[in-house]
DNA sequence: GTTTTTTTTGAAATCGATTGCTAGTTTCCA
DNA sequence: TGGAAACTAGCAATCGATTTCAAAAAAAAC
């Protein structure tokens, strides 16, 4: 094991001054070609590679992104993620990653480990605990610090920062209105995400399609829950007491549940019941048999587009740069799980 | 938006040095203990955090780990991740995490972006590139430049690192056991991968269990193939001129292959068919209608493992620490794509 | 051959923190 | 009151790089 190579090593080695050596390897023309090609070879032979920790301490700046993500398990984050590293790539930034796992605390914690000096800006989408609570002071501090946030998909109004999030409400008005479109007249509602902005804009999305359609709302149809295992109680009971023709899911794992607990109930897909649910990933959906009907929502195009903002940001001269929202749109894509028109 | 508080700041406002405020806020005897408070105080008041990056270069470490994973949509990978992620925070490291994409370029060029002092060491998969060309060269010069590598699943027998791995032929030759001992006498090997190492030693189980219940080898059911187009085609012309009654698939994306084209042809599953595969997530195998009997690799406590060697390499003092290989153990989770005893 | 100009190199400051050593002040005892 | 011991606080070096400015050397001009 060979010690790296330093530029104070290098230039006592050849008997010039360090600034020398700084000045030859980034082509300065201050250095005469002569020395600039001894210094070259001479730093290329030792496998020299500039110490970024010192460029860092001297730019005051480290070219790498944070990222809290709050489960990476859950594939619309995992796909998010692989945009937000491609863009970063691309630019020449690191991607620090870390978890929150929906909670507060570790939330909280992450942004002031990562908010001295390591960082430059952060990209997140706000915990389940967070949202649940209204907590949102942290963000405003560390923005305050002078460090930015782009948040996605999960964002807080109450918080000025650049955001990405995908036209949730009117995903679900449309995805709704396909259903109406195809003849359902019953469409019951399943969420487990009551909790958070999203699943409230999506439901708000639903609502507006029934009434713009006059379809009457009842709430025993509508499920909006906490959890899976509250929405599997809900399902239960609305199947005892209804027959319905249309299932409109906020969450990707809603929508294998209904499938689920729909087919075990006897019903037949699509002949007698639709569903349509949100999806993170593409591939589960798919999978199933019958295969899901779902709202996209393009991961890796939101991730690159919050990489984008940051790194725009971060950039920019001007310390007045308006903060921006940017729209992703979502896509329907028609499966087995929808009767065709 | 304020400036972030540095030493230097605070001491001129409380007119003395810089020393002494890095001194007080550490606690050294040298300084009394009303300076103390009354320099703590006031940095509480700014908000004082030390900039990281001043002391990376002071102490020569950053606290930061290179994680290269080929593909984070792999929910192996993502599970392995959140282990790493988990022990690396309980340790105060952070995770700096890129995606190789299968490539060998862009492994090596990461490598390259993050060996300057970024990151303290790497833990890796190898990409199915590198492992194809048989190039390991990049691993041995990073190796002999101090920065250590720790290597999990898909490993380098010709690299001397730490590494992590499942029990892969044990693994595959107890399930291929499991498919005869429940009566299954024409088994087939379902493989895209191949290329890795651990497809290899995967295979080599299951012919192992063949051998010792003096199965005759029919090289017409195994398909090792590079792709799952590939698998897929083969498997096509092994339905047309077999009848097969098991089938052990090496991936999980194989074992959906193999469960739908079984069920499209007509196999009543576990009837007249039994289905064994490796499981990266458990929950897609889970969510599959019959779901599949699996042999399950318990990634967290894999990166958790590899995040552990790491760390403790880059905490001992000692120059000579042999390199350790940690195996874990996989389990065998029993569905309903097995007959049961 | 001397002065001016140009070329080439190097010394020193800087980024933000730590730390060994030194200098200055206070206390205490003879 | 003088000197030693004890306590505080600050100077300066260090980590690895960049960069400004000054100095030295070489080339050109007179």
């Amino acid at each position: 094991m060979k010690a790296k190579a330093t530029l104070k090593q290098i230039a006592k080695e050849l008997n010039v001054s360090v600034s020398t050596v700084s000045k030859a390897l980034n082509d300065s023309p201050e250095i005469s070609e002569q020395t600039k090609t001894r210094i070259k070879e001479y730093a290329k032979l030792k496998n020299y590679k500039p110490n970024v920790i010192g460029l860092n301490l001297k730019n005051r700046k480290t070219k790498t992104i944070g990222l809290i993500i709050p489960n990476i398990l859950n594939s619309f984050f995992a796909k998010v993620f692989t945009g937000i590293e491609k863009v970063a790539e691309e630019k020449g930034y690191n991607v620090i990653t870390c978890i929150s796992n929906e909670s507060l605390k570790k939330e909280i914690s992450t942004l002031d480990m990562l908010s001295n000096g390591t960082i430059d800006g952060f990209i997140l989408s706000v915990s389940e605990e967070a949202q649940k609570l209204h907590e949102f002071n942290h963000f405003k501090e560390i923005i305050n610090e002078g460090t930015p946030i782009v948040m996605f998909d999960r964002i807080v109004d109450e918080v000025e920062c650049d955001k990405v999030v995908v036209d949730d409400f009117d995903s679900a008005f449309n995805a709704t209105q396909h259903l109406i479109n195809i003849g359902c007249k019953k469409i019951a509602l399943f969420s487990s995400i009551g909790n958070l902005s999203v699943g409230k804009l999506r439901a708000e999305g639903y609502l507006k399609a029934l009434q713009n359609n006059n379809i009457a709302i009842n709430t025993d149809l509508i499920l909006r829950t906490d959890s899976e295992d509250a929405l599997k109680a809900k399902a239960e009971i609305l199947f005892d007491n209804h027959t319905i023709d249309g299932i409109f899911a906020l969450e990707e794992d809603d929508s294998v549940l209904a499938l689920r607990i729909s087919l075990k109930r006897g019903y037949i897909i699509p002949e007698n019941l639709s569903i349509i649910g949100f999806a993170d990933g593409i591939l589960a959906s798919r999978r199933l048999s019958p295969s899901l009907t779902t709202v996209s929502q393009h991961g890796p195009e939101i991730g690159a587009a919050a990489a984008e903002l940051l790194i725009e940001r971060l950039e920019s001269k001007e310390n007045e740069y308006p903060y921006k929202t940017t729209v992703i749109k979502t896509e329907l894509r028609l499966r087995e799980s929808t009767k065709t028109l």
